[in-house]
DNA sequence: GCTGGCACTCCCACCGTGCGAGTGCCAGCA
DNA sequence: TGCTGGCACTCGCACGGTGGGAGTGCCAGC
């Protein structure tokens, strides 16, 4: 019916009228500025059908509208086209991540350049370790009986972790060491590096095999869980600039999520390279988050996301331009680590 | 003179006072609440004394006097004690602290220690490189004509750098590569790096002269280089918290520095270790950090910082718990870092 | 040199009010 | 049947006036 195709006119109206001017929308501002063809009065009649299905709510009595979680939910899924980016944008993005001199240089410029694009929260998550391959492991002695392991993935990330042995080591066997576990491992997936280890104590000479062991388990526990995954966060200035009125007063519990990590890594891990995922308010299960939205993609290549990367902002946000910036970010990022 | 004496212990008690409650302190309330000895009356004369001598203020005519940054500079200098952390909070740094897997979760769980403790912002910089030694130099092949560059301090800290090679390289390169860097640098302050290069290139062999010179030329640009060092920050929560009003209304431009890093990471680089450093509102030149105080201190080993740690919050502070907190993580994590 | 008293200042919280934006409903019209 | 203009009503909010209270400076007395 016509009808119902005019009324989510008038909610798309209202979305971007809300989300521009931070004021409650009414019947008669609509009529002004949006070409509906119709009178004040017939939009009145839409909101209240509106507003009775939950899509838009009015703070007050003789306040105008404004959008819910549903409304916002619905103008996303099927009221608004991602916003192409400008020329300038683009060219922004390049030049803001051009230079970069490794990996935790790219994704500190990353979330910079999302903070700045969306003048949202920008959150972005090194690459998983669990879809990491092993591209060299290193082993450096730090004293007698205690070694460094590095590990340096496929993806560009090196974590380390520290080992104590129960005995003194020479240092014929720490290249003995390093040689066997790049052997074992190297290729290899991290999901997958269980899998090795009793192949590898098999064919480990055995003077060394309780140092293999010693450090298999650790590169195990340490690495390959997950909850290892990391965060990057930036524009965290935004929050507390203008959008102190969208978080009922105080944005503190919300930094406080952002700092906890785990929340959000969980959620940004959710992920697929190439599409777009926004999450409303209240569909933020956690309580912190909720007035709050998350628009999250996957970066990576085009078969698998290396990792998650987004932002964090008021519900009452520009979802085209924004869904339209972190996808655009994320392919660029995904080229720029796909050549290295 | 005795007056002298009993100006100071006034100021003293409007500091801790007006720290204590957030409210302009009058004379009345100072004589209920401290045992002074003396009349509001006589009270109010040392405090026009005070005012006049530009250690407090009022914000308006007929409410308490507030502490100006020179009120707070004598109060830190000459007036407060450093006081000692009970032992609960002791035994909470060590808790906190011991289970850390590397030096990057060493610090993170540094910054939110020193965030909860002091319930303020706080910063942690990773050692300095400038103060490190190479401990190791691992070179990994990642493409034909690419190296990955993994700098390993005696400091645990890890640093990547990628390497554009002109030609494509063979893995018996890499490995002659490799031992060349080590035999050189290995042990060698990165700020004395430089000097090592031009024996390095003469002793090289002559098919790798050129991979050797455009490797160190890498390293010295990207590594050595002063701006490479890195801050952790923790505990932004604590500003949107309550101390919205000490900070004119709005705490973005002091968040935007804070993620701009380099403001703060001159002056914490500013630092010896066990000095308790602190700067009061009008001290830091710059203007984001006017209103701010910054308490900082060098961590590391007796004889040198390894890198500096702090809080940063509102001037109106608990100094005397906060230089404790401060000086007590440090003191633990110089320790913690020693070991390793 | 300290003290109590006193007059004065001035912020701030409180309150009532009028305005305006916005709504819902209704009768009339295409 | 659905749109429109009109109208009465609601209610938040900005506004201006006001009283109380906290705090001060000064002064005379001890």
């Amino acid at each position: 019916m016509a009808h119902d195709e005019r009324r989510l006119e008038v909610l798309r109206a209202i979305v971007q009228d809300y989300v521009s001017t931070n004021d409650p929308v009414g019947s008669k501002a609509l009529a002004d500025r949006h070409d509906l063809g119709v009178s004040p009065a017939t939009i009145r009649n839409d909101m209240a059908v509106l507003e009775e299905q939950g899509y838009i709510t009015q703070p007050h009595t003789s306040a105008g509208r404004v959008p819910t979680d549903k409304g916002y939910r619905l103008f996303v899924d099927r009221l608004s086209a991602v916003k192409p980016l400008s020329v300038a944008e683009r060219r922004a993005i390049e030049r803001f991540l051009d230079g970069a001199v490794d990996l935790h240089d790219v994704l500190g410029r990353t979330v910079r350049l999302l903070a700045q694009l969306t003048r949202q929260v920008a959150v972005v998550q090194y690459p998983t370790l669990s879809r990491s391959a092993v591209r060299h492991l290193e082993v450096v002695q730090v004293a007698a009986a205690r070694l460094m392991l590095v590990l340096i993935t496929d993806t560009g990330r090196v974590e380390q972790r520290v080992v104590d042995c129960p005995v003194d080591i020479d240092a014929g066997a720490v290249a003995e060491l390093r040689a066997l576990l790049n052997s074992a491992f190297t290729g290899v997936k991290l999901t997958e590096a269980g899998d090795k280890v009793p192949d590898l104590l098999e064919t480990a000479p055995q003077h060394l095999r309780g140092l293999v062991a010693t450090v298999s388990s650790i590169l195990l526990e340490t690495l390959v869980e997950p909850g290892e995954d990391r965060l990057v966060i930036g524009g965290t200035a935004n929050l507390a600039r203008g959008s102190a009125l969208d978080f009922q007063g105080t944005v503190s519990p919300l930094l406080e999520a952002l700092e906890e990590q785990v929340v959000v890594l969980r959620l940004i891990s959710e992920v697929e390279a190439g599409t777009v995922l926004v999450r409303i308010g209240e569909e933020n299960a956690h309580e912190a988050l909720t007035g709050a939205s998350l628009v999250t993609v996957g970066y990576g290549a085009q078969d698998r996301a290396l990792g998650g990367l987004g932002i964090v902002g008021p519900t009452r946000m520009d979802y085209p331009t924004n869904m339209a910036a972190v996808r655009a970010v994320a392919r660029y990022v995904g080229q720029l680590l796909a050549e290295s």
